[in-house]
RNA sequence: GGCCAGGUAGCUCAGUUGGUAGAGCAGGGGACUGAAAAUCCCCGUGUCGGCGGUUCAAUUCCGUCCCUGGCCA
């Protein structure tokens, strides 16, 4: 087969709050699509507000897959996400039908689209027993560890990055083998499908800034503090599980805990979301060979659509 | 109107026994291989409120004016 040949799949990649869900709709109703989230907190089950999550109604439309999936009490991983992303493309695909992969969870995108080592998954008691040494000897002295066993890794890794010199070393102990032997052979990998990327992203970001604290306000008007008290009231939650460090979710965690007023978590909540758009440009910036989108653009959606069709 | 305390980075403040200043937050850039909406790294020139005076030199001392809080009338 050659590469012309290989079934296309629409990437619509962008920062949070550009209009990504709205235009990944446009684009599979137009174009007899289903939707892949390509968004790692949009797993969880009852985190519908704070994550813009598309709504029954939209969902009713057009089929929407890796949403709901997950209790907020488990944790999700890239390679889970990269298993099924891939099994769903393959599916979708032989149903003659075109796969929308659209999010805004960049690392999710990268371990698709440019592959990811074959590495061991997470080891809960490798990770508590790491983390308890770091408590007694400090995280430096596990840098100067990882120096030992690995050092292109700790090169790498900087002393104060704790999560990954925990992974590094978690590997290590694992499998006996270091991170970065086992990263060494994994290159791009010969995809089964052709990739036609989308960026989606507003004018500046002034307006991205706008549009944030605009949908913030929206959020809370449509009961998101209501949601997050829910999973607070659980009381098996906390606010080291992936699901609640969620922006937004972590701050309003912080104000039912009594560590803020309202007031304080709003202004948190829509900083931090600032800053997550900030992290998901420093990848978009990459996206050279994408189709960049504005998102006030008039006309986006036939625009959008002219672009897939083109590449069909 | 009088007295007191302040006016220094976008914000909150520190500081300079006179040699033109630095933290936190915000903001910007970057990294990123099973937690990624995470976790980290790098980036600080601003009429030191205005105008005068003293001085080789004033953001710092003196005078005066303006502004903001508080107290007293």
């Amino acid at each position: 087969m050659t590469a012309s040949e290989l079934p296309p799949v629409v990437v619509l990649m962008g920062p949070t709050a550009s209009g990504k869900t709205r235009l990944a709709i446009e684009l599979a109703g137009a174009l007899n699509g289903e939707i892949v989230s390509v968004d790692s907190s949009l797993v969880y089950r009852g985190m519908d507000i704070g994550t813009a999550k598309p709504g029954k109604s939209e969902r009713a439309a057009v089929p929407h897959h890796l949403i709901d999936i997950l209790d907020p009490s488990e944790p999700f991983s890239t390679g889970q996400f990269r298993d099924r992303a891939q099994a769903l493309i393959a599916e979708i695909t032989a149903c003659g039908r075109l796969p929308v992969l659209a999010g805004g969870t960049m690392l999710y995108f990268n371990a698709l689209l440019r592959g990811l080592a074959e590495l061991p998954s997470a080891d809960p008691d490798i990770r508590r027993e790491i983390e308890e040494r770091a408590t007694r000897e400090g995280w430096q002295a596990l840098h100067a560890e990882l120096a030992r066993v690995d050092p292109p890794a700790a090169a790498r890794i900087h002393p104060n990055d704790p999560q990954r010199l925990q992974r590094a070393l978690e590997v290590f102990y694992v499998t006996g083998r270091t991170l970065s032997g086992l990263c060494e052979g994994s290159r791009t990998p010969e995809l089964p499908f052709r990739p036609l990327r989308l960026v989606l992203a507003p004018s500046s970001r002034a307006v991205l800034a706008e549009r944030i604290a605009e949908r913030f306000r929206r959020m809370l008007e449509e009961g998101f503090l209501e949601e997050v008290e829910a999973l607070y009231l659980r009381g098996d939650l906390n606010e080291t599980l992936p699901s609640i460090r969620a922006v937004g979710y972590r701050q309003a965690w912080g104000y039912f805990k009594g560590e803020c007023d309202f007031d304080t978590f709003v202004e948190r909540a829509i900083i931090a979301t600032r800053q997550f758009a900030k992290r998901q440009y420093t990848w978009l910036r990459k996206e050279t060979e994408a189709t960049w989108l504005e998102s006030e653009a008039p006309g986006l959606i036939e625009r959008a659509v002219a672009e897939v069709r083109a590449g069909l």
